[in-house]
DNA sequence: CCGTGTGAACAAATTCACAGCC
DNA sequence: GGCTGTGAATTTGTTCACACGG
């Protein structure tokens, strides 16, 4: 039981994934789990799960195990995820539409509010419901719109500069596709998404193998 | 200085993000560069750098640094990016064609030579240059052609069937977009890409910020 | 004098193992 | 008897600090 600041990240990483494996146990109206169970289901050990849980509180009950419904809804309200969550985006390609046409992150209650390019093509055609404006708008739409998140779907060259701007706009989470190590001040965070780098990483274990 | 077997699996994770950063130098012309300056541009220490190449061999120059082309070939060889890797992507729905119209799996050696679907609309129909198959042709076409990564981009509900047959058939690498943890023999490498667990964990450290 | 390579020191994360409660 | 919650033990990963070569 540390104090909740001190919450190591790889645990905080862990939550949604015990959080998603829960909200699946529930819609199967399943009533109670155990450590063991989830773990088994999960490929993480039944006592990572306990201690991890046990920076928050005491969820469980000895000899039971854990009420399923209940500790979905801690972990919704541990995370921030009982609200909704407003994103923008820069850049409009290929990419760009993908993310635009994808459900997951409204399901999930995250929407995209905007989207921003900066090629003239692009500005003013309308995706997935979503106008696309003048990435010379942003600084402004960010002003007059409260947004949590910016979702950076820009080339490497142009990653740090979108970033900047999200930045110095009050955006203190980035959800980043560009290929690139970005920089973010203090207090900010940044995730990235890189299918590309998984890939190279998995080639390693690969290797050796036939085929 | 461990066993070649033994290198954390930390490490492996950190070297294509190194092999990237000195591709980009290599391509601005740099000849030489240190760990300090490495480490700046990524956000990590000198020392880990260090440590982290000291696995593989001893690649730099006392007073130097490392040669950035040596290093970036290094780094290729060890990770297996000197060759092409042929991979098959199953689901082609939204997220599937956005996979397929992605190009920065091919432009670093990832090549998608065969999609599958289930859904009697999509199969036949073709996008950017790969014709779609029914799933039922999958087992076949693995044994037919070698094929080394599956990109899973199913529902969660179908998605650990498509991983079992996958690995039935010789598959040892899973790049899984699929919202659910897959479960994999050993000796097999499977890789999440899940953008909203990025954005769930996020919320964690942005919920008491302004805004 | 600069920067690598690396044991040694340290810090972080995971797992163990068991007391306590249902 | 079963399973949680948690200190203690262990393992894993990171950083230090310096001998050595350029």
């Amino acid at each position: 039981m540390t104090t909740l600041l001190g919450v190591p990240e790889v645990v905080i990483d862990r939550l949604p994934i015990y959080a998603r494996a829960l909200a699946m146990l529930e819609m199967q109206g399943r009533q109670v789990v155990s450590s063991q169970e989830l773990g088994a289901e999960l490929g993480v050990t039944p006592a990572q799960i306990r201690k991890d849980l046990s920076y928050f509180g005491r969820f469980g009950k000895q000899g039971r195990g854990y009420n399923v419904q209940r500790l979905a809804a801690e972990l919704k309200g541990i995370l921030g995820l009982d609200r909704e969550w407003r994103m923008v985006l820069v850049g409009v390609g290929n990419l760009g539409r993908a993310i635009l046409s994808y459900r997951g992150f409204a399901e999930e209650g995250f929407r995209i509010v905007a989207a921003f390019d900066r090629n003239a093509d692009t500005i003013g055609e309308t995706f997935d419901g979503v106008e696309v404006q003048s990435i010379a708008n942003l600084p402004r739409f960010l002003k007059d719109n409260p947004v949590q998140v910016g979702i950076v779907a820009v080339s490497a060259a142009g990653a740090q500069e979108v970033v900047d701007t999200l930045v110095a706009n009050g955006v203190r989470g980035i959800l980043n596709y560009a290929p690139i190590a970005l920089h973010v001040p203090p207090g900010t965070r940044a995730k990235d998404i890189e299918p590309v780098l998984a890939l190279q990483s998995m080639t390693y274990y690969l290797k050796g193998a036939t085929s």
